[in-house]
DNA sequence: CATAGCATAAACAAGT
DNA sequence: CACTTGTTTATGCTAT
């Protein structure tokens, strides 16, 4: 360590006490750590190249996630008909193959992140080391996943690149990354070091890389400087100063629950240079080093080697390993602890730990690598006053600025850094440009013991202060949240209270801002929330862990609930359908069918409140299934007045009859059919998309069938059965102007028109002979025929979102895959008017009126 | 209108 | 004694 750091030495107060965050209880990490899982708080996050990025990824995804859990599907109640009824067992049963994998995983992800991450957990081994990887894992996955998911929210999923959605949340993450990019450069050995992490980087969410975040969010000003102070090291540029100081990293800001606190050196009591911010310091006998870095590594680096990352260089000593230990805070546990990964061990507290162990590192642990010993010390009670004050950034700074009270108490715990030596001092400078502009006011250098304000009341943010990204509350419940914090950084042991009010608040940086009170939130939704359970019990908490169990069953049944759901709104729109339909008939019978079915109205439209992206979701799953069957029902409407314009002297109420026995032996043996045939999905709406000349014989199959029976075979055929192919109509309709009302609406339907008469009589012995066998054909895997550009039933029917394509896909989607087609022409018409809710995606909007609220305060 | 879920508070009990 | 951590209970809101 060319540092000259010596000049510091453990004069320091000594940390009386560690923060508040970490618990002096002594848990160790699990012995099974290995070198390599050294990392094991970083191992969790190897992937994130830059933690920052992943850092905010996750938190939006997490947000995502966590804000959409609950999508239902609805579905109207039991159908009348069993055919209906049958047709909807066809449809749910279709709905999983309906929507693509994608939109599946999207919703799987919308719903239940968790869900995912267990599937994912699953994969994994378990053991401790491995653990963390796990969460690591999943949390990348669930990123990636996310971030499909939030794409697709928007449009098209997986197009959207993380760092689109960064820039969405306008998360700092995006400035971060080159930086972080350019570290893994310049540390190899830390990224590669780890073989958990899969290439992809290791830095951990560790409260450092929670500081980035923070830095950049903060302020410009801060931005510049924390980077320079806070990761020099780390960063590529800085190179001379930064490479050669040991380390010397300084993070600015100690935020929220993070540890970091300011040491105050008697030694240097230049008065303003007199801290340094660190969440922990290591006192060696010629030097201090301060720990500004959420994870340090401690070993022996050959003067030319930068193969691997050292930061606190222990000299050429080959007892002493390249990289011998680190020293990380580990999330879960709200502790500093320690990895071994040198072969010849160490002592702590005098007690040799061997390689692969990790154990945690008490306020003042005497620590002995090879022959060089040192201290590891906390930060002392002022510190923790500091952090109680607040998050020490530059907002805290200004707000202390202008409000006296409060702004003695930082401005003591803020007051600049002194450093120690040599290179630091740019660090230095940097700072203290930094800091004069916030602390600025008092180098009041108090000894450490300070009258001590009885109780720096918790910052209160003004809006102007809070960036605008996080001045509104989290969508999503607090059991969300936590599940997501858990997720995050969770370690296998669990996670200790104050934990997950650091992971929360490094997750939804809301919570860093917003009063107090969300924390008794937390602990009710812990205590009563099955989802979670007491993992092991730390000092006088708990650690806190997940209930996979019951989570996996409460999704579980949440998505049978939803499944029901959706079943009952088909159901309910088939009905509707009915209904409709059978009014249609009857004005039909009293005379003007015709306007009737036009008149039917498309779809209902539930009215959206489209306040979630999650709703906006469920419904659209609705709203899909529901369109489908109306659109089915429409279209089979549409066609059967068509088919029948000609009544051929049947009157009104005869006319009525056939129409509905029509209809009912359609849908019935059509999906008869498809049942025999083991389809799945709704037959009729994949036949209206791919063949609906096809449906159309069968229509008038189904007519001529049940004229015959109506009129008892006075009627043989009423209508005429045309050969499959046709195409012509527009004679048809000419011929009969009462038709060319029926369809003013779609174009499309002219085909079927077509397909319905003119021909001769072709094939299908229609009347009394309606084979559904026949059918069987229809449904293969495909027919090249069918029809191309407007998809009558499109046509026919309005989709209904036409916001989310994804969705509309899902709806056609119907049987097998098809192409469905273009939803051409028409389906425009319809579409446009009602949909809704996407536009919401946004998410956010949420409560503005209680942080605001709130926040405002004062 | 009743109900389920949530969010919040707050009172308390236990540990530290 | 001051806190932190957990449990419980009560209350109000909102969406269903």
């Amino acid at each position: 360590m060319e540092t000259s750091v010596d000049a510091l030495t453990p004069s320091g107060p000594a940390a009386e006490d560690p923060a508040e965050e970490r618990h002096n209880s002594d848990e160790h990490r699990s012995p099974k750590d290995e070198p390599e899982n050294f990392g094991e708080p970083f191992a969790k996050k190897p992937s994130r190249s830059n933690s920052q990025v992943a850092a905010d990824e996750a938190a939006a995804e997490a947000k995502r996630l966590i804000d959409d859990p609950n999508l239902k599907l609805e579905i109207p109640d039991s159908l009348d008909h069993e055919h209906f009824s049958k047709l909807l067992e066809l449809d749910s049963k279709n709905d999983d193959d309906l929507f693509s994998s994608t939109d599946l995983l999207e919703h799987e992800i919308a719903e239940h992140p968790e869900k995912l991450a267990n599937d994912i957990a699953e994969t994994v081994p378990t053991d401790d080391a491995t653990q963390h990887l796990h969460s690591l894992e999943n949390l990348e996955s669930l990123g990636k996943l996310s971030e499909e998911a939030g794409g697709d929210v928007h449009s098209n999923p997986g197009t959207e690149s993380p760092s689109k959605i960064k820039n969405e949340n306008q998360s700092p993450s995006v400035l971060v990354d080159p930086v972080l990019a350019d570290d893994r450069a310049i540390h190899p050995d830390i990224y590669n070091s780890d073989p958990l992490s899969t290439g992809a980087g290791t830095r951990e969410d560790t409260p450092a890389s929670i500081l980035e975040d923070k830095h950049e969010l903060l302020d410009d000003q801060k931005q510049d400087a924390s980077t320079k102070l806070g990761y020099v090291s780390l960063q590529p540029p800085l190179p001379e100063n930064a490479v050669n100081k040991i380390e010397i990293t300084q993070p600015i800001e100690p935020n929220s629950e993070l540890p970091m606190t300011e040491f105050h050196d008697g030694a240097n009591s230049e008065t303003e240079q007199s801290k340094i911010s660190a969440y922990a310091r290591l006192d060696f006998q010629s030097f201090t080093f301060y720990v500004q870095t959420l994870q340090v590594i401690i070993g022996r680096r050959s003067e030319n080697d930068f193969s691997h990352k050292v930061d606190v260089n222990l000299g050429p000593s080959k007892s002493i390993s390249r990289r011998h230990a680190q020293i990380f805070y580990n999330f879960g546990t709200g502790r500093f602890e320690l990895s071994i990964m040198g072969k010849n061990g160490a002592f702590v507290d005098d007690t040799f730990v061997e390689r692969g162990i990790t154990v945690q590192l008490k306020n003042k642990a005497k620590v002995q690598i090879g022959q060089i010993p040192f201290q590891f010390v906390l930060p002392d009670q002022e510190g923790k006053e500091k952090k109680a004050i607040e998050p020490v950034d530059a907002i805290s700074l200004k707000t202390a600025l202008n409000n006296n009270n409060k702004l003695a108490e930082i401005s003591r715990s803020v007051t600049p850094i002194p450093i120690p030596s040599g290179e630091s001092t740019e660090l230095k400078d940097e700072e203290l440009k930094d800091q004069p502009a916030k602390k600025k006011t008092p180098p009041k250098k108090k000894e450490k013991k300070e009258p001590k304000a009885p109780k720096p009341p918790k910052k209160i943010y003004t809006l102007e202060e809070i960036p605008p990204e996080y001045r509104t509350k989290p969508t999503g419940s607090y059991s969300n949240l936590i599940t997501a914090c858990l997720r995050k950084f969770s370690s296998p042991k669990g996670m200790s209270l104050s934990g997950i009010y650091a992971g929360i608040r490094e997750l939804f940086p809301y919570y860093k801002y917003c009063p107090d009170g969300w924390q008794s939130s937390v602990r009710h939704n812990l205590s009563l929330n099955k989802s979670f359970r007491k993992v092991s019990k730390e000092g006088k908490g708990w650690l806190w862990g997940l209930n996979e169990e019951y989570i996996a069953e409460r999704e579980k049944q949440k998505k049978k609930q939803a499944e029901a759901a959706a079943e009952k709104a088909k159901a309910a729109q088939l009905k509707l359908e009915q209904q409709q339909q059978q009014k249609a008939k009857k004005a039909a019978e009293s005379g003007s069918m015709i306007k009737s079915v036009a008149s039917i109205p498309a779809r209902p439209k539930v009215k959206q409140p489209n306040i979630s992206q999650t709703l906006a979701a469920n419904r659209a799953d609705r709203k899909a299934t529901a369109d489908a069957n109306q659109r089915t029902m429409k279209y089979l409407q549409e066609q059967l007045m068509i088919l029948t314009k000609d009544r051929k002297g049947l009157d009104k109420h005869v006319m009525a009859s056939i129409l509905t026995q029509a209809l009912a032996m359609t849908i019935n043996q059509v999906t008869q059919a498809a049942k025999s045939k083991g389809i799945t999905g709704n037959p009729l709406t994949a036949l209206i998309d791919k063949n609906p000349q096809h449906l159309n014989l069968i229509l008038a199959a189904a007519v001529n069938a049940a004229t015959v029976k109506v009129t008892n075979g006075s009627v043989k055929q009423l209508v005429s059965m045309p050969p499959p192919t046709v195409t012509a109509p527009q004679e048809r309709r000419a011929a009969s102007p009462s038709t060319s009302n029926i369809q003013p609406t779609s174009g499309g339907t002219s085909n079927l028109v077509a397909s319905a008469n003119p021909g001769p009589a072709a094939t299908v012995k229609s009347s009394e002979s309606f084979d559904p066998t026949s059918l069987s054909k229809f449904f293969q895997p495909k027919q090249p025929s069918r029809v191309p550009t407007p998809s009558p039933a499109r046509s026919v029917l309005p989709l209904k979102r036409a916001s989310s394509e994804t969705e509309s896909s899902s709806d056609d989607e119907s049987t097998s895959g098809d192409e469905s087609g273009s939803a051409d022409s028409d389906a425009s018409d319809g579409s446009d008017s009602d949909d809704d809710s996407s536009s919401s995606s946004g998410g956010s909007s949420k409560g503005s009126s209680s942080d605001e609220g709130s926040s405002d305060g004062e």
